[in-house]
RNA sequence: GCCGAAGUGGCUCAGUGGUAGAGCAAUUCACUCGUAAUGAAUAGGUCGUGAGUUCAAUCCUCACCUUCGGCUCCA
């Protein structure tokens, strides 16, 4: 048989051969960095046999599948410990995901985060010992027989649930046996670094009605120094967390009397202001208008808009003069509204309706999250009225606008198409045409997308953007819905140059998506060091003395009056304290101004993480700085 | 909402069944200083809220609130 590798390279073997003996014949080092393989572009074990020609990548540690397979032996290995310190305990489902894995567990008598080192200990000792990691495949019958006999009620349910045609596969560690579809590393051995991380309930099958079971998280790597470096890096996603950093730069804050509400504090302000006055300056460009709806309406409107169907839930509600009202959710029956006030020509389309709206949802209490996850927040939303003929340009149109946006930021981002979800509104047959158009659009500009399945709007297909932060997060924030639904309930129309009236589509769409949740992510991304133009304070204004405190008084005057924000330190405080406090404030520039500085009309500069750079004329640097901002 | 954990001066955190402490910050005073912390003094807390146990609760019990890690949901 000829086994063709990756490379393109081919190999010929004269009997079947399992991929591990294959990767041991290529070179030994080949077979002890591998954890899984791809045969014929399915996922495979080490342990496949190959019995034909068929081509053949063997992945390790560090692709997308060796990280998987590797992952889920960790899980096994973990449940193993579990199995051996708790014999009661009834295993559901154990998982890889992207940066580690987890066990659903159904425990006799909870356990806690102290119970964790003592699961670790007992796994460094499973694979000291370097158990062989086995499969084999039983019969429907022979393995519900198995998950009866073990009481593994979970893995039942899981066995009822496989298609009729699956081979049920089990891996068997030692005294340890899982119902797994693999593919699974050889042995224990290979799992040197791990660290067990949080505990936290969660329910079978991530449904709410059904058990909670408790959830062990862990990670897992080849070596100690990429668990290290893991670590570290959770550490400097600490470090960025923007609700420490807003609190110590004083930028928001939340209390007790508003859960989910976010207080902005001056300088969150200053931040929340200029990234605005950026937005209108970007908007004003492409053509936006922008107007502001109320924020409580009638309820009668979200019936008419469907939003008392398909999001209840979400909104607070209350009574005016007898007649029930709404907070608003969302900002488009608003806009609606707008639009249907006045009468509109064909001559007027694309109409770009622009509205930073403030919305309020009632979320579940558990998910409130800093500025990411709160009960009110301001959506830089905008609605476009356009003819049918019109979506493709319109749609490419915004996906610029968000480029520019995106990158003015330095994110790098990739796209979502989400289809149709079960709760939702409208024919199959627009949905089926908002889709496709949305994926010509993507595919003519060439933009790469991944299908999520089931998520869009209830009125609409989107497009979502998951930008990446400077740490590799992603969070999703700007989306593009295409809609048909609100224009017929809300009895849109425009005039056609045919005389005739006709329906128009609309476009929702977000850049910042919720402009609370992308200065959190903001803040993250810079780790609080914003670039100059949105810096709270710019430049920070330092005597050396008091000798020298009119020079620098004058100097901060010039400044503001040049529109730059700045701040003077006259405490009486020696040069470092007040060089340390300004560097700890994440000012971007101080200007340190001693006897020096003040006989010649100079500034001593110095840079937030450079240090110093020189001293310059003042009207030199005060004419490069206003250029800056 | 559910599971688990936590809540002590503005911040970070000690601590004890007999009504509380540190560092930083703040205030005042002295020093007037050249690029990441000058020194001293002062002030500041009904220990998340409410009930219960106890001679006595910040500490033990219960309920609630908020926060944190998840589930679920989402911008």
């Amino acid at each position: 048989m000829k086994i063709t590798l990756k490379d393109g390279n081919v190999i010929e073997y004269s009997e079947p051969l399992r991929v591990i003996d294959i990767a041991e014949n290529i070179s030994p080092g080949l077979a002890r960095n591998a954890c899984a393989a791809i045969v014929n572009g399915e996922e495979k074990d080490l342990r496949y046999m190959i019995e034909e020609d068929a081509t053949l990548e063997i992945v390790p540690f560090g692709s997308k599948e060796g990280n998987h397979a590797f992952r889920h032996s960790s899980a096994h290995l973990m449940a193993q410990a579990v199995q051996h310190l708790y014999p009661a305990a009834k295993f559901a489902i154990g998982p890889a995901i992207d940066d580690g894995f987890y066990y659903d567990i159904e425990f006799e008598e909870p356990i806690s985060q102290d119970d964790l080192p003592k699961i670790e200990e007992e796994m460094k000792r499973i694979v000291k010992e370097d158990i062989p990691i086995e499969r084999y495949i039983l019969s429907r019958e022979e393995a519900l027989k198995w998950a009866h006999d073990e009481g593994e009620i979970y893995k039942v349910e899981l066995i009822t649930d496989l298609p009729e045609d699956a081979i049920i596969s089990f891996y068997r560690q030692g005294d340890f046996t899982d119902l797994c579809a693999g593919p699974h590393l050889m042995s224990t051995g290979a799992i040197k670094a791990f660290k067990l991380t949080s505990l936290a309930g969660a329910y079978w099958r991530g449904d709410e009605k059904n058990k909670m079971l408790t959830r062990i998280y862990g990670v897992s790597f080849p070596k100690k120094k990429d668990l290290d470096e893991y670590l570290e890096r959770l550490e400097e996603a600490k470090k960025r967390d923007h609700r420490k950093l807003g609190r110590e730069m004083e930028l928001f804050t939340f209390m007790d009397e508003g859960p989910g509400f976010a207080f902005f504090l001056p300088k969150g302000m200053v931040l929340k202001n200029t990234l605005m006055e950026y937005w209108r300056k970007v908007h004003d460009r492409y053509d936006y208008k922008e107007i502001s709806t109320p924020i409580m309406l009638t309820q009668d409107l979200w019936e008419t808009s469907g939003h008392w169907d398909h999001y209840r839930d979400n909104i607070y509600t209350s009574v005016i003069d007898d007649q029930a009202y709404a907070i608003k959710p969302m900002n488009c029956p608003g806009a609606m509204l707008v639009y249907g006030a006045g009468q509109h020509s064909y001559r007027e389309l694309p109409l770009r309706i622009a509205e930073v709206g403030l919305v309020h949802r009632h979320e579940m209490s558990g998910v409130l999250h800093g500025l990411m996850r709160v009960r009110a927040f301001n959506q830089d939303d905008a609605h476009i009225f356009i003819t049918i003929d019109q979506i493709k340009d319109e749609v490419e149109n915004v996906i610029h606008l968000i480029d520019e946006v995106y990158k003015h930021f330095d994110f790098k981002y990739h796209v979502e198409l989400s289809t149709r979800p079960e709760d939702s509104m409208g024919t199959d047959e627009e949905w089926n045409a908002a889709i496709s158009g949305l994926k010509e659009v993507l595919e003519k500009i060439g933009l790469p997308y991944e299908i999520n399945e089931g998520d869009g709007a209830f009125y609409g297909p989107k497009i979502d953007f998951h930008l990446e932060d400077s740490i590799g997060r992603t969070w999703q924030c700007g989306t593009i819905q295409l809609d048909f639904q609100m224009p017929r309930r809300f009895n849109l129309e425009y005039i056609g140059a045919d005389g005739e009236r006709h329906m128009p589509i609309v476009i929702h769409r977000v850049a910042f998506g919720s402009i609370e949740r992308f200065i959190g992510i903001l803040i993250e991304h810079y780790a609080g060091k914003f670039p100059f133009w949105l810096a709270p304070v710019q430049v920070k204004v330092l005597p050396v003395s008091r000798n020298t405190q009119d020079y620098a008084q004058e100097v901060m005057t010039l400044l503001r009056s040049r529109g730059i924000r700045a701040e003077i330190d006259d405490r009486d405080e020696k040069i470092g304290f007040k060089v340390r406090s300004a560097q700890m404030e994440k000012v971007p520039y101080s200007l340190i101004l001693g006897q020096r500085e003040a006989e010649d009309r100079t500034v001593s500069v110095r840079i937030l993480d450079e240090g110093e750079a020189g001293v310059k004329a003042l009207d030199v640097f005060v004419d490069e700085i206003a250029n800056q901002a």
